[in-house]
DNA sequence: CTCGGTGCAAAGCTTTTGCATCCGC
DNA sequence: GCGGATGCAAAAGCTTTGCACCGAG
């Protein structure tokens, strides 16, 4: 699930990030392709702090502003999803080749677990229908005390 | 739905928050109860600022500080629910007497819709056999456009 | 009388903004 | 070279904290 992406894979995901940029015709910048690359060879959820951070210790020198315009224009192009787990913080994750899942949160530990139901699926067509509104993305968080906790 | 609760049920909750403190063996203190009061004489969803801001409105003695503490105890108490719709936002609503409801959200607008589906439920099930965890509470929002803006 | 709660202001944290500089095109 | 993008630091916005005073028990 958080297996690393392939070159083959990184190389894919770096042509769609270009095509949005031509697309939105925004310039193609080292910094967004290094905060692109930093995201996809690790796996995982993480907050713009700690990928800041990442990239200072690896000498990359880069700004908490461009991380956070980079990270906007990233969601956008749909390769990578925020979440809004608790207050005050937005953690984000690689969007790409991963199917539609929701998320488990551990109030004791703050684990997360990834899980998927087609049910979700279905109460969507039925807000669609019955309220006449057109659903662009839902967020479904249940959260929980995972007892098996070691 | 958001129809005014008599007095009869206003007695009732101050009871239970009463109860609540108790229990705690917190004290009973007039801000408290006027922070309680003013969100149930007045329906929909709230932030902090607003509720703070109404209160100063009637020349009601209060700070954000003791506004926050409350907050956290009348979630506690079950008597208000706290959602996180946006970035760096809390916004609270009753929750006595309310069956329980999720919320979709015009993305457009701002609107906020209720709706319920026991699909909810049945996920909620499933999870909690499926991955060993007790779910305490969820969160779901379908962020939408609501066509009939107007 | 005690000490928990309050008001106020300052501090904290995440995120945004302003501005001079830089560099993709 | 132009104008968008960046780095840096300052500012903004929500929330928490520190401290002296107040008042519930």
């Amino acid at each position: 699930m958080d297996v690393n992406v392939t070159l083959d894979q990184l190389n894919e995901i770096q042509a769609i990030f270009t095509r949005y940029l031509e697309e939105k015709k925004l310039r193609k910048t080292p910094e967004r392709f290094a905060i692109l690359e930093e995201i996809y060879t690790k796996g995982g959820h993480f907050d713009v702090e700690s990928l800041y951070i990442n990239m200072k210790n690896k000498n990359y020198r880069v700004s908490r502003a461009t991380v956070y315009n980079t990270l906007d224009l990233l969601v956008e192009s749909d390769l990578v999803t925020r979440h809004q787990f608790g207050r005050n913080l937005s953690l984000f994750e690689r969007a790409f080749n991963r199917k539609q899942h929701d998320h488990i949160i551990c109030t004791d530990c703050d684990k997360i677990i990834e899980f998927c139901d087609p049910r979700i699926q279905e109460i969507k067509a039925m807000v669609e229908e019955m309220y006449g509104v057109e659903v662009e993305s839902h967020s479904l968080y249940f959260y929980a005390k995972c007892k098996e906790d070691k």
